[in-house]
DNA sequence: ACACATCGTTTCGGATGCGTATCATCTTTG
DNA sequence: CAAAGATGATACGCATCCGAAACGATGTGT
C-alpha cells in the first residue's frame, strides 16, 4: 500500500466517522477502546494510562464516557480490590467489528 | 486486507498519534485537514461545512486551531470577497506526508 | 497495630469544542 | 441607490476534556 492510498483510506474512514458517529469518540478514547479489545487482558486504569502515556484521570474519564455508551464495562478485581478490571461488552465488540469492516473495505 | 488486520493497523496509528502528536487533532479536524489536502480546490468554509455535514462555526474554529499550528492558511477570494479560500501550507503537507508514511508502514 | 505504598476517583482552574443565533462585510437584484 | 441574499466570523451558554493535586479505599511490610 502506497502512502497516497493510505491517506485516502484514512480520509474516507474519518469522513464516515464524522458523518455517522453517534458518540464522537476522540483519538484518545479510540486508542483506549482498541487497546482494551486488541491487547491481552487484564486491563487496569494504571496499565492503560502507562500504555498510552497519559494521566490516570484521562483513563477514568474515557471509561466513564464509553461506559455510558456501553462500549466498555468496569469491575472490581476481587483478588486486589484496589484494581479495576476493564472489560469488553457486546456493544463495544459490535462497534469495532463494524469499524473494522469499514476500514478493510476502504483499504481496497 | 482482513478486518482484523485493519483494526490492528488503525490501533497502531492511533497509538502513535496519542503518544507523539503535539497538537491533539480531533477526528473532525483531521477530516477537514484531509479534505483540504486531498480534494480539489477551491475550499471555502461553507463548502467544507456542507462536505462534512457540520455547521460553519465548526469549520471556522477548526481553521483557527489548525492555522495556529500552520497546518492551513486562509486567504480572501479577490473575485468574491465574501469567500475565504482555505489553502495548504508546507507544514501541513509535511505533517500529512509523515502520517501517510506511518499508515502505509503499519498497513503492511 | 501502625505507617507506608498503591490504585482509582474526584476536585480544581483553565482550555477547547459544540450548535444556535447574531453580526459585519460583500454581492446581487430590483 | 436601497433592499435582499450570501458568506464567514463572533457571542453566548453549555458540555467535555486536560493535568496537577488531593482524597478515600485497599493492600503490604515491619
Amino acid at each position: 500500500m502506497k502512502p497516497g492510498e493510505a491517506l485516502k483510506c484514512w480520509h474516507d474512514v474519518n469522513m464516515y466517522m464524522v458523518h455517522d458517529e453517534q458518540p464522537d469518540l476522540s483519538v484518545r478514547q479510540m486508542a483506549i477502546l482498541l487497546t482494551i479489545y486488541l491487547e491481552a487482558p487484564p486491563h487496569t486504569v494504571r496499565g492503560l494510562a502507562k500504555r498510552l502515556g497519559v494521566t490516570k484521570p484521562v483513563i477514568t474519564r474515557a471509561l466513564n464516557t464509553m461506559g455510558r455508551h456501553d462500549l466498555v464495562d468496569r469491575r472490581r478485581d476481587e483478588n486486589d480490590r484496589r484494581n479495576v478490571l476493564v472489560q469488553r461488552t457486546v456493544t463495544g465488540a459490535l462497534y469495532l467489528e463494524k469499524l473494522a469492516d469499514l476500514i478493510a473495505e476502504k483499504a481496497r
